[in-house]
DNA sequence: GCCAACGTTGGC
DNA sequence: GCCAACGTTGGC
């Protein structure tokens, strides 16, 4: 794959907003347990990728800053982890199933990017984000769309 | 809170 | 290997 890449992570805000990644400054992208998305952490990632923040499930789902990759792709310590919310019994230490990047803050911006407002652009048409039923967490962005994003969240 | 879309599980 | 049941995601 070409580098630097492109993509977009989806979080809760209130179980880990653009603010709490603002403050510990770097974060393991734990808890991932879709094969696709694990993939492209696994297989794809680079250090220094960029990364669009999204926060899904809140009032206003959007685009609410910006993140890089910060780490080569390693197992998921939370899988092995009987306390934690995304233990999976069946994975194996040995054999690890899940993986994960560090996740590190870039900025954010001063307005969110509604999930509404991104899909009415026509320079946007085609990002997988608007596809129908799209679910996954971890998803590949083009060059020309994160450029496009970032400049508009910088409010240029 | 509703519900459509999707991934996973497990019976057969 | 099929497919119904189930759980989850996530917009609205």
């Amino acid at each position: 794959m070409a580098r630097p890449s492109f993509w977009l992570m989806k979080t809760e805000p209130a179980s880990f907003s653009i603010d709490d990644l603002a403050h510990r400054g770097r974060e393991p992208w734990d808890g991932v347990r879709n094969y696709q998305a694990r993939n492209f952490m696994r297989d794809d990632m680079r250090v220094g990728d960029g990364l669009l923040f999204y926060h899904s499930g809140g009032a206003e789902p959007g685009i609410v800053g910006l993140a890089r990759v910060a780490s080569k792709s390693y197992p998921d310590p939370t899988a092995f982890d009987p306390a934690a919310k995304h233990y999976d019994p069946d994975s194996d230490p040995e054999q690890p199933r899940w993986f994960l990047v560090d996740v590190a803050f870039v900025e954010k911006f001063p307005r969110l990017l509604a999930l509404a407002e991104l899909r009415r652009r026509d320079d946007l048409v085609g990002m997988a984000l608007f596809a129908r039923g799209q679910r996954l967490s971890v998803q590949p962005v083009l060059e020309r769309h994160f450029k496009i994003i970032r400049a508009l969240g910088r409010g240029s």
